[in-house]
DNA sequence: CTGATATTTCAGAAATTTCTGAAATTACTG
DNA sequence: CAGTAATTTCAGAAATTTCTGAAATATCAG
């Protein structure tokens, strides 16, 4: 791998961490490297920084771009594919966010209400529990959509007022009679 | 494995998934069980539920001991362990998400530090990502730990306004002198 | 202490995932 | 169309993870 060292130490970090994030060591390299590249890069050029073979690249660009982490660029005159990352990272944080809900609640949630249609089978606690948290999975969900939908300007105003929040909401649930609160 | 179809689906599913939520298969179905029984079980009881060896739940349990997300518990007149999973299901959820922002987010951000501590060596537009991934991912923290400081109640309220918080977010900042505005 | 029961450890086996090089495919150029 | 460059596919190799059975350790009762 030839880079700067202190890049090198950052892809490195990002390969490492890879398998905790669902995705695999080369996979997470090529994303860093992209992450720190001005420039477009093409599949070759990734495999020579990374110095692995040229099917691993493309095998490591394909399920990226199944995460909808890379954009496919091309320049005039060169009909290789480059490949970038958004320039906004909360675009980037949309993506990641939006990606590991399909993959890791959604099939949950429509398990979860498949198994509900099918009724008791005897066990009334087990049968509560899934209800309960096919209730709690949708509600984040509905949360999340509802957050998503906010532009990314309203989205760092709330996060900046953090703590306050908790203040604001109990003040709302007196002002507003139409608040649902639980229980 | 020998439970009622029902239970037996579910239990496959926590194991299937499992591996996208940074577990293997059997402690997912591990959990599972647990998840879904109404009274504690001893390792000997998952063995036999889920018909894998006995060293595979032993070390399957330590996992979830490791993330926080069993408790042990002793019968009277019985000196073998027993485990359950919490009753609420809020609290479930704060330990998941502490659990996963401790590994798959905290290294990073240390590492981003550390990066940034050693300063610029050739590539500005490569240490001005870093600066500013850095920068986002201090703000996420600190958003969650505001969270996380909250009752379930209040956090259940705010999830419940969802979509209202956007409106409420601008006449806050109208209203409040000392709201930050990014940029 | 001795024996019985419960749990953990761990080396190697089994299963799974990742990676490579070669071949196949695609897409463009002249 | 033939030739070339870019990319993908895929079978098997390599690496990694998971699982098992046996042995070791721990814990309690008498």
């Amino acid at each position: 791998m030839k880079m700067a060292p202190l890049l090198q130490e950052f892809v490195l970090h990002f390969g490492e961490m890879g398998s905790r994030w669902g995705i695999n060591r080369t996979v997470g390299q090529i994303y860093a490297v992209l992450f720190l590249s001005k420039t477009p890069l093409n599949a070759e050029e990734i495999t020579t920084a990374l110095g692995i073979s040229r099917s691993n690249t493309s095998m490591g660009l394909k399920e990226l771009q199944a995460w909808n982490l890379v954009r496919l660029r091309h320049l005039p005159d060169d009909r290789r594919d480059y490949f970038t990352t958004p320039d906004d990272l909360w675009e980037i944080v949309r993506t990641l966010v939006a990606e590991r809900k399909k993959r890791e609640i959604d099939p949950t949630l429509t398990k979860l209400r498949e198994l509900e249609m099918q009724g008791a089978q005897g066990d009334p606690y087990a049968e509560a529990r899934i209800a309960e948290l096919r209730e709690l999975i949708e509600m984040m969900s509905t949360f999340y959509e509802d957050m998503n939908r906010l532009e990314t300007e309203r989205l760092v105003q709330l996060m900046t007022l953090g703590a306050k929040l908790g203040g604001l909401v109990e003040k709302t649930s007196r002002l507003n009679p139409f608040t649902r609160t639980k229980g």
